[in-house]
DNA sequence: CTCGATACTTACGTTCAGGTAGGTACCTTA
DNA sequence: TAAGGTACCTACCTGAACGTAAGTATCGAG
């Protein structure tokens, strides 16, 4: 199959861990700091609820994201980033900073400030 | 619309670029040298005519392939990198490295608890 | 005058990521 | 009793991405 081909490269791994629409955005939420959900859910008001927790326990069965409840009056729920989604994190920025750099250049989807 | 979403992160637009399924896959292999069109079809057999000639169309599009075409008795179409082109694919370099060291990890998810 | 090789083009069908809308269970405040 | 906040879950639906298969045009070889 050709993913032999494209295992080669290694970007097969690497998309299916990051690929679709939210993870990166998610990953880059978390980075730096643990978030609830409700508090992703207002940084990212365009996600619906079912992709946020769907997107959240793809990155948690891959090892990317901790979480973390906390057993308390309202319930309480903490996403971080592991190491290992840390080290993704850094391998994505020279991308971010391509796109950055292009942005105009290409057609981009992507809403200014 | 979403505004701010402050990380707008750049990658947006570079996911819109290399997104999908083949497009990193197809710089990567025209990165160093021209391809065929043919050439192509037989370096990824599991992609369809139609898709090869979309992707390259859109790459076209977005300045990251150069299209040259031969007017000769059998007809002859290379494809190759541009400069464009070839500063993504550096850009993609961490991503893959990253891909490649833990691509055994993703195959096999672990939950720990 | 058909055959194979080139590089596409077109119509149609399927699959799946993503979206919508509602519901669950718990507790707190009033 | 009811409203409101938390963090989910579930069924259903849509649309774009992707795939399949056939057709087009040109030419030289046989």
């Amino acid at each position: 199959m050709a993913k032999k081909l494209a295992e080669s490269c290694g970007l097969g791994p690497a998309f299916s861990v990051i690929g679709g629409k939210w993870k990166a955005l998610i990953l880059w939420l978390i980075r730096t700091e643990p978030r609830r959900f409700g508090e992703l859910k207002r940084l990212v008001p365009d996600i619906s609820e079912k992709m946020l927790i769907q997107q959240l326990r793809e990155m948690e069965a891959h090892g990317l994201v901790h979480r973390e409840v906390f057993h308390v009056v309202p319930p309480r729920v903490e996403y971080s980033a592991t190491p290992l989604g840390v080290s993704l994190d850094d391998a994505l920025v020279p991308l971010a900073e391509w796109g950055k750099q292009h942005a105009e250049r290409i057609g981009a989807p992507q809403a200014a400030e």
